[in-house]
DNA sequence: AATGCTTATATATATAGACATAACCGGCCG
DNA sequence: CGGCCGGTTATGTCTATATATATAAGCATT
C-alpha cells in the first residue's frame, strides 16, 4: 500500500496521501511532512505536491496555513456540490418534454416581508411572476418570482408568457451575489392545484435571492412537484 | 475596464475574464483565446493562465477541451456547495449546547426494502439505531439508521448510549462513496413526537448511504426539526 | 503582563521550458 | 464520396527555480 514510486503524478499523490489518512498513517489533527519533504519522497517536485495537496484542501481533507504546515481535519467536513441548473435543462436532460406557462404578472407594491427581507424601500413597485414548469405535461415545478425592476427598468416590458423569467435574467444580469435556501413546505391551496396534490402535502423548495453589486434583484421561490429529491453523490 | 497591466496574479487574471464575460466581450459559446495568447496579453506566463482558467472552468463558467479551446458556458451551472458537518459541529458552532439521547438500538433482518436500496441479501442482520439531537434541550434533529455489519463487525459492540453513531463511524469508517439526498417528508406519528410537532407536518428530510469500497455501509435518514432551512452563500 | 520587533519557515504564487495527450482538419487512398 | 491518417494545435501536466507573504515563536521593550 502506498507505494512511492518516480513519476508521479499530482493525482496519484492525492491518492497517496487520502490513503495514508485513511488507514491513520498521518492521524486526524496531525501535521504533515512539508511540501518540500514529500516533494522529495515521492521524487517529484513541490510544485506538484502542492496542488495535490491544494486540491484535498478545498476537498475538506486538510487544512493548510502558510508556516504552521499542513493539518489533517479530524472531522472531515466534506463538502456536497449541487450544480443549480435552470429548470428547462434539468428537464430535458431527463429526456422529458418541457413546456413553461405563465400563470400571472402583475407589477405592485412591495410587501412588507418583501421589502424587509431584500432590503428595499416600503411601497417599492415590484413585478410578481407566477408560473409553472412541467415535464412532459405533468406539473414539475411550481415558480413564485419578485423582481425589482429598479436594477434592471427592462424587465417591465420584458415577455414572460412564451419563456420563464429564470431564462431572461440569466441572460440580462450577471448576478454577483446569490443565497439559496432549501426547505420543506407545507402545500397552501395554490401550490396543491398547481402541483396536482393535495393541501397540506411536504413540498421540497428553494428560495434563491440574487443581488447584482449589491442591489436586490430578485427573489424565487421554487415549488417542486411531490417526490422530487435532490441528490448528490461523491 | 478591464485593463491588462502587468504582473497579474491568477486571481486579477480569472477577475479580468469574468469581468469580460460579463460585458459580453466574451460571449457565451464564443471562444476564448488560447492560453498562449492570453498569456501574452497578460504579460504573465502561460501556467498563469491556466491556473486562472482552470479554476473558472471548476466554477462552472468555462468549458475546456483539448485542441479544442476555452469557451463561454451559456448558462453558467454553478454549483452551489453545502458543507456537510457532523450534527454536533453544526449546533455547537451557534453557540447552542448539543445533546445526544439513543432512542432504540436493535439487531434486526434487513427489511426487504433496505435490502434493495442497498443491495445486501434478503434477511442479512443490520444494526437499527434510532436517536435524537438536541439544540439547547430543543429538538433539532431525528436520527434513523441501518449499518451493515458485514464490513465492520466491530459496529455491534459499539456503546451508542452516549454518543451517536455518526461520530462513531467517522473515526472508524472511511467511508469511500456517498450518496446523498434532500426531499421533504410528512412527519409520521414518530417524528412528530420526536420533534414536538404535528403529525403531518412538513419535514426537511436529509437520506444518507455510504458505501467502503463498493460495500455498502450504512444508510441514514435525518429528519429536522421544522423551521430547518439549509442555506448557502455564493 | 502586555506589546512590539525579528527571524525562521511553510505555504502561496510566479516564471520558463518541456513533453503528453486529445481532437480538429485537411488530404490521401480506396 | 467516404473513411482513414497523419499534422497541427490547444490544453494538461510535470520539472525546476525563484520570489512573496503570512505567521508561529522567540526575544526585547514598554
Amino acid at each position: 500500500m502506498a507505494a512511492p514510486r518516480a513519476n508521479m503524478s499530482y493525482r496519484d499523490i492525492k491518492q497517496v496521501v487520502l490513503d495514508r489518512i485513511h488507514n491513520k498513517i498521518w492521524a486526524p489533527d496531525s501535521l504533515l511532512p512539508s511540501e518540500t519533504d514529500l516533494a522529495e519522497e515521492f521524487s517529484s517536485t513541490r510544485t506538484t505536491v502542492n496542488r495535490a495537496l491544494r486540491e484535498l484542501a478545498e476537498e475538506g481533507y486538510l487544512e493548510r496555513k502558510r508556516k504552521a504546515g499542513t493539518r489533517v481535519l479530524n472531522a472531515p467536513v466534506r463538502k456536497a456540490q449541487f450544480s443549480i441548473p435552470l429548470v428547462r435543462d434539468e428537464i430535458t436532460e431527463t429526456g422529458s418534454e418541457y413546456r413553461y406557462a405563465l400563470v400571472e404578472r402583475a407589477v405592485m407594491p412591495a410587501p412588507a416581508w418583501l421589502s424587509a427581507r431584500m432590503n428595499i424601500p416600503q411601497g417599492r413597485d415590484v413585478l410578481h411572476l407566477r408560473c409553472m414548469h412541467y415535464a412532459d405535461n405533468a406539473p414539475f415545478q411550481y415558480e413564485v418570482r419578485w423582481i425589482v425592476p429598479d436594477s434592471i427598468p427592462e424587465v417591465l416590458t420584458a415577455d414572460f408568457s412564451r419563456s420563464g423569467p429564470n431564462d431572461w435574467l440569466v441572460q440580462k444580469v450577471p448576478f454577483t451575489n446569490l443565497e439559496l435556501s432549501f426547505l420543506a413546505t407545507k402545500a397552501d391551496q395554490a401550490v396543491a392545484e398547481f402541483l396536482d396534490t393535495q393541501a397540506g402535502d411536504p413540498i421540497f423548495t428553494a428560495e434563491r435571492i440574487t443581488w447584482l453589486r449589491g442591489q436586490p434583484v430578485t427573489l424565487a421561490k421554487l415549488f417542486f412537484a411531490p417526490g422530487y429529491r435532490m441528490t448528490t453523490h461523491l
